[in-house]
DNA sequence: AATAAATACTATCAAATAGATAGGATTAGT
DNA sequence: ACTAATCCTATCTATTTGATAGTATTTATT
């Protein structure tokens, strides 16, 4: 399962993807209104993503937020990865965020094989996916 | 990723499947012991799945636990739902554990189908997979 | 009947994570 | 100055994770 933070996270950023035509930035209390996600809670999101260069923000009057790169330069995982850490089902197979397991050598691993190919087929669908092609679907 | 708790679970119904053989009931202790976990915490991994109809147990000297069935009736997908519950990766997507999102309708989701993708690649890894297969590779 | 060896059960615990909320500090436009 | 926005720090509660301790019960053997 993702996190509630990390499903409020890739709604926030179509969301914000979907009004960027216009030239203001995008309000916390907007996207909290229309996606249903609590304001302060958001606003720790939002946070977190702009410290991980996905938006950038402007304060005071006439503030908000918008994205740093084009949507469809954002890719899924890359939000994913920021917000919950690892995608895979095993740290033994984490591209991104590998451990070695405390009770088991890698090479006689049962079940280290499996959880690759598990980690691989879920890759081939989310790294097709961008903000913007979330936003158009 | 799946809990230490689920890893524990496979890891030990592949180790019970590999000594079958033998006419002998396995011990706990031995599964602890070769597998490295934690005897006490496998104690309620064990009893879990026994009440889940994947072990069966015999108590008093000479007791320990069994398949209840093949090694190749035992899915990998029926062992992580029993531990760690949801396969997918949403609430609303999931084929055992459905429940509906708080904030959003599900028909203009524009998520929900992404993670629809994902639920499905990985289930066509998991469900090609049994205690049976993983025991021999 | 006693003993030893095993699972069953109940209770408890510590640490981490999830999911927030509150309140004030700071910044920027008018 | 005022207002509206983000920024920041602290805090909180509930749940989950990962486990440990101690006792009760069952069973085979002597």
């Amino acid at each position: 399962m993702i996190s509630n933070k990390c499903k409020y996270a890739i709604k926030a950023l179509v969301y914000i993807a979907s009004k960027e035509e216009d030239d203001r930035a995008i309000l916390t209390s907007d996207i909290a209104r229309e996606q249903q996600i609590p304001r302060k809670f958001l606003e720790i999101i939002l946070r977190e993503l702009r410290n991980n260069r996905i938006l950038e923000s402007k304060r005071g009057k006439d503030g908000g937020f918008r994205l740093l790169r084009t949507a469809e330069d954002i890719s899924l995982t890359e939000v994913m990865r920021i917000i919950d850490g690892p995608i895979a089902m095993l740290p033994c197979v984490s591209l991104n965020y590998y451990r070695k397991c405390d009770e088991c050598e890698e090479e006689s691993c049962e079940i280290k094989g499996v959880f690759e190919q598990v980690r691989d087929r879920t890759l081939d669908v989310l790294n097709s996916q961008t903000i913007k092609s979330l936003t158009l679907s």
